[in-house]
DNA sequence: TTGTATGCGTTATCAT
DNA sequence: ATGATAACGCATACAA
């Protein structure tokens, strides 16, 4: 092949026009094959089409084409983190099912920040995306997230599809998601069973909406059985305030178990206090919460989160609906993991229950 | 406010013509500042182009902006694995030093199928994107690789920023990578340092660009020492092919020592053994390659690649780049992580040696 | 079935 | 310092 035909700087890119020339047709008509259009086409100009696009290494361009249906096939998702592995197992489930339809994902770290979620959100309107997924909880009083809701009425507004994966308490927006509050009181009813009863709750941080409604589903099944609640503070979403809130509690006295807000931060407690030379669960059980790769790895007794299916619920929505989203709130199940970090009656591995799917819309 | 403006069907969203329309200034003016040009423009035109802006909740639209410019401000990013930890940091680099230029970053699951990795080059293409960057190694003797070679230089010519961070052997491509092999060198010698002699290499995918520099790492610390290489074939990529492998390996008699491939395939090792019964190290030793979360999290004796720098540095590239990017190759230190797997000689947790950063350009 | 013409929202060129 | 106007590459309404 020659590249005689170059242009002057960096060889330009080959466009619609260059395609339809070599094929000798219009561009409206190279337009109607290469972009997967219903409108008619003779076999013959659809093959020479092709071949000329093939021919040329054609890639046509997104943004153009965007520009003018409105529509990038693009979805951001927003996350607070993406290493640790709640996060990535929603973004690969969105990025997976995004794929299928030809769809791009973005995904944006905006570290639990509502004002970064803004500007993100703000960023994917640019792009014209063609609907933004909020993966994770938020922390829901702050003037921030008020304005981030404005920001998401008006996107919605402008025909963007936007899907709620947390608590973020925006109008007219569908949701999906586990019902928080449930899967802590199904697990703190599964370790009072096995005979604890100085269970503590190792708290995320306040003000944090999936943080908030765990804590409460702790102390409803608390309340149930007249079990004093025993709180720790101070705990944060990552491996290193889980390991710090043990250390803390090394100074007093144990309780029988711990049940912490997420894995992360139960895994910080386990091998802190493993480390410490602290038997668990001989001496103290650990559970946690979401049911990451991580907690398998360390066979924590925890509770199982679709992640992975909320993520691609939520881009199905987004990349397969014709136009606006109708608002709807979507339950996913959860299921109890009964590892070997709590009690010692029950086979680990077992699953011990199996939430219901519920599933409502208005 | 009231909506009574709004448009017939989705309220359309307010563009720079809006703007500029209650501003009272030209669209032209109201680009000028709303698109940070160094054109000059009056403080009261600024001023009321701003406030219009801000009143309107005026996002730009990046797609008209990038169809004129000829850059959109992405960067893509394709991984393995969105779950991997190794490729979770990898990207978590890309995204936080795209951030802070205002760059979405695109990621993109290519399986490690090369096939797989040109749809979404294409795809990227389309979208304009600033640069892609190729992370992870890659099945190098495919067809499919030759086409993707090729891809990349069409790609390339038109402007676009490519960085690799494997070993995909693209023309006239900056390369960010670590020495695979001498990583291997290092751990086997470190390993037979500490007195294993019948030191067991359980191998990645065959044809695997990674794999096969690592393979060759070990063997040449082998031969060195003058001792007789163990190959444990049917590695793959995860922890259940490492599971796997170990117990197959339970089957005959254990060697001293293991080095696995990966630290995923590592910690499916050590925990299938310990399951088994069989204590690491005491009876013994295993030993993985990338220093992720996982290894850290199990206390793995292991190789700390920097995930996170590789990709913060090849966003820069793409960002920050003026025009097209000069090819280089930039070899990235790494260091011998001592866990708590391999031998009994060593205080945990010391770094032992740090290789030095070699940067060369041509 | 094909082609021509227009517009998408923005930046850039060229006047003023 | 400001404003009209022409691209950018594509899809589509309309004409043929």
């Amino acid at each position: 092949m020659k590249w005689s035909d170059l242009g002057d700087d960096a060889s330009m890119a080959v466009t619609l026009a260059d395609v339809a020339r070599r094929a000798k047709v219009s561009a409206a008509t190279a337009s109607r094959v290469l972009s997967g259009s219903t409108y008619p086409v003779s076999a013959e100009s659809r093959a020479r089409v092709e071949h000329a696009a093939a021919q040329l290494g054609y890639a046509p361009d997104a943004l153009a084409r965007a520009l003018v249906t409105k529509q990038s096939r693009t979805v951001g998702v927003i996350v607070g983190d993406m290493i640790d592995p709640y996060f990535a197992e929603i973004a690969s489930g969105v990025e997976e099912y995004a794929r299928r339809t030809g769809f791009l994902t973005i995904v944006c770290k905006a570290d639990r920040s509502p004002q970064r979620e803004r500007d993100y959100l703000r960023l994917l309107r640019g792009q014209r995306a063609g609907g933004v997924i909020f993966a994770g909880g938020t922390f829901t009083e702050t003037a921030e997230m008020d304005e981030l809701r404005r920001d998401a009425t008006q996107a919605v507004g402008e025909g963007m599809r936007i899907v709620d994966l947390g608590e973020r308490g925006f109008s007219d927006v569908p949701a999906i998601t586990v019902d928080n509050c449930a899967v802590l009181a199904d697990l703190t009813a599964f370790l009072i069973a096995q005979g604890h009863r100085r269970l503590a709750f190792l708290k995320g941080p306040p003000g944090f909406s999936t943080s908030d409604l765990r804590l409460r589903g702790y102390l409803h099944a608390m309340a149930e059985t007249d079990l004093e609640p025993i709180l720790i503070e101070g705990g944060g979403f990552d491996f290193e305030s889980g390991r710090a809130a043990a250390l803390r509690l090394l100074a007093g006295s144990l309780p029988d178990a711990i049940i912490a807000f997420s894995d992360e931060s139960a895994l910080g407690a386990l091998i802190a206090l493993r480390q410490a030379g602290v038997e668990v669960p001989g001496r103290i059980s650990i559970a946690g919460v979401d049911g990451t790769r991580d907690a398998s790895l360390l066979n924590l007794t925890t509770v199982k989160l679709p992640m992975y299916e909320l993520g691609a619920a939520a881009a199905r929505l987004v990349v397969e609906a014709e136009g606006a989203l109708p608002p709807s709130r979507t339950i996913f199940p959860h299921r109890l993991i009964t590892g070997g970090t709590a009690g010692r009656s029950q086979p680990a591995g077992t699953v011990i229950s199996n939430a219901e799917l519920i599933m409502s819309s208005g």
